[in-house]
Order: structure tokens, then C-alpha cells, then sequence
DNA sequence: CTTATTTTTGACCAATTAGTATAGAATAAA
DNA sequence: TTTATTCTATACTAATTGGTCAAAAATAAG
């Protein structure tokens, strides 16, 4: 294939872009914001993206990729589910980078913010908390017939449960400390010390 | 005082304006949004509440003297302070309105939007959520006190437990349906029972 | 080398944004 | 009735918004 060749690396200015709408959210990132952040001028984000909101939709998904295969992660490195599940939360309560709690997450925000804006971009979000439930669920019906779980466990109530607790958590992070956050994720994950 | 006569009712505007703050959010509410639904002029508006901020913050504070009462009355209307709080969170899983799933918590919506971009506005909104958790604390001291409830409940935890589970399911009403969300809360205040 | 194709650059554009200014209407007090 | 004051209506503005376009640069294929 002739032609110039593209001189940014897009996954690169994927993670800036993913960056701004992170924290700006999607109405509030200016093209100006994206296209500072990703060290690119206009014509070249556009002929490369499409739009700010088809860039948001690719942003959105690359984010995710990563994202799911941390928490999938979680339950590699942890042989017991619970401390998998103990890991991921007690990992928002206390972030390596304390700004995180800033951010929040990044889906939350999301359908947060666009359920009242644009219907699609928030199902969009929706879906991909889905995803993370699907997870947790999958988890926890795996940890259910290996024995490491009681056989009486509700497992699809669980993972919303879990889901839940997630979106919760992810705003009171802009509430509350690190102390008070860990209380919450003790009290909130009792149920996998009596199970 | 001398002066011609506001032909507009100040607290419908503020009524009108609170609905348009919290389905589209801070930015993304535009002046225009708010005078159509307000029913006044561009040159009232901002005579009357100096520019969209200091309107939006009129807005908020309104709101939250109406939210803060009807938080408080779920407590005097039942007797027992169990059923209050089963009454609050069973009205966000099953609300008379279905809309309201959508637009959520007007408070969460604000912390969530405004935490990357304007830290007062942000710590504004925090701060009605401490508000909530102050009348969770007080009315468990209460009845903790009354012998309503155990003596060896932590009521300052359990604050913040409610505040947590309020943030969560004001962000999941956006993905569950009323049966999943009412799951929810009988999993969430299942220690009501137990204490 | 020429040609076709792709990418980059930055000027440009129409629409929308929050906010201002000014004139006029309504009112109470003097 | 005059005057000072308040409120309303709307034209206007400067800045910002997302997005387009055309020209130039870079490259592979013929």
C-alpha cells in the first residue's frame, strides 16, 4: 500500500485521548484538550478517527481491552476467588497513584454523565459494567463448583452485588479517605469471610 | 422599594432549572436549556442570579433543602428506623416515576462531573452527600440509644455504608431493572435484620 | 521518474457558548 | 407628576466549539 506513513503511534494517542475523557468526561474534553494531549494536529486526528465521538468509541474500547484483562488478572494471580475479589477493591480504596480517586471509573463516569445526553454512548458504558459482572460471575460459578465457594451462593446476585458496590465505591472515593474507604470495603465484603 | 415587580416565580425558575442541571449535568446545561425552561429572558436570568454558576449553585442549594427534608421525614414517618431506610432505598429501586432511574442522584451526577473540572462546584456537592450521612449517623445514635437498635453497631460506619450503597445504586438504577435493583437492596440492608 | 495514495499541517468556517449593553416598561417614593 | 429604581426584552459580542478543506509532504508501485 503507497502513501505516507502515519508518524503518531495510535495506541499512544489513544492513551492520552482516553486520558482527558477520563477525567473531563466526553462533553467537557475539548477537541483542543484531545489533540493537545494527543500530540497531534486536527486534520491528522480526524482523518485518522473520523470524530470526536467515533475517537471516543475507539478510546472506549482500547481502554476496555486493557481494562477487563486487569480484572480477569486479578483471579490468575489470586488462586482463592476471594482474595481476587479482596485485591480489586482494596486496590480502589488504595491506589498506587492517589489521583486515581479523582478519576473514578472511567465507565461509571461515562453513563454517569451520557444517560441523559446520548442514549447510545451510555448503553455503550452500561454494557461494559455488564462485562465486568459477567466476570465476577463467571469467577464465582467456577469457585462455586470447585468447592472453594459454599454451593448455596447466589452467584448472578453476587456479581451485581459486586457491580454495585464497584459504582458505589468509585463515586464515595471522592467522599472519603483511604481509611474510610478501606472500612467500606471490609464491611461491604464480609459476605466472602462467612461464605 | 421602589422598582417594577419580578413578573417570575423565583422558585419555579430554580425548579425548572434544577430539572435541566440534573438530567444534562452542569456543562452540558446551556443557558438556553435553562431559559426555555425556566420561561424568562437572557437579561432576567442573569439579573437575577448573577451568571449560570452562581444560578447553578441557588439551583443546588433549593434542591437540597427539599431533598434534605424529605430524607429526614422517611424517619418520622416510620417509626422505626429500619423501615426508614428500607423506605428510602426501596424508593430508588422502584420509584413512582420510572424516569427518575435515569436521571439518578443529582448530587452523585455533580461529584461524578465535577471532580476533574471544578473543585469548588465538586466539594459543594460532596459536602449535601455528608449532609445525608450526618442524618443516617444522628437518627442510628438515636436509635441505638432508644434500644431500637443493637448497642454494639458501629452508627458512624454504618453512615457511610448507607452513603456508599445510595452512591452505587444511584449510578446501577442506570443498568438494572427494578427486580434486579430491588435484589440489590435487600442484599445491601440484610443487616437490618440481623441487627 | 512519474503517478497514485496517504498523512500532515494549519487556515478557515458556521454554530454555539456564556455573558453584556441598552432601551424601555413598571413601580414606589418624593 | 417627577424621579429613582428595578425588572424585562433583545440585540450584540468575543471566545470557543466541532468540523472541513486545500495544499504540501511523504511514500510505494508502475
Amino acid at each position: 500500500m503507497s502513501g505516507r506513513y502515519r508518524e503518531f503511534d495510535e495506541e499512544a494517542a489513544l492513551a492520552q485521548a482516553a486520558e482527558v475523557f477520563w477525567i473531563k468526561g466526553y462533553e467537557s474534553a475539548s477537541t483542543e484538550d484531545l489533540l493537545t494531549a494527543m500530540q497531534i494536529n486536527k486534520g491528522s486526528m480526524y482523518h485518522a478517527f473520523g470524530n470526536k465521538r467515533t475517537l471516543f468509541i475507539k478510546v472506549f474500547e482500547w481502554f476496555s481491552a486493557r481494562f477487563i484483562r486487569n480484572i480477569k488478572d486479578a483471579f490468575v494471580t489470586n488462586v482463592d476467588p476471594r482474595d481476587a475479589i479482596r485485591a480489586i477493591f482494596y486496590g480502589v480504596a488504595n491506589p498506587p497513584d492517589p489521583s486515581a480517586h479523582a478519576k473514578g471509573c472511567f465507565y461509571v463516569n461515562i453513563l454517569g454523565e451520557m444517560t441523559g445526553l446520548d442514549a447510545d454512548l451510555a448503553e455503550i458504558a452500561r454494557q461494559k459494567l455488564l462485562d465486568v459482572e459477567e466476570v465476577f460471575h463467571r469467577e464465582l460459578l467456577k469457585a462455586r463448583r470447585n468447592g472453594m465457594m459454599p454451593a448455596d451462593i447466589n452467584a448472578s446476585l453476587l456479581a451485581k452485588y459486586l457491580v454495585n458496590f464497584w459504582n458505589g465505591l468509585n463515586i464515595s472515593r471522592r467522599m472519603y479517605n483511604e481509611k474510610e474507604l478501606k472500612h467500606l470495603v471490609d464491611m461491604n465484603l464480609r459476605f466472602l469471610d462467612e461464605a
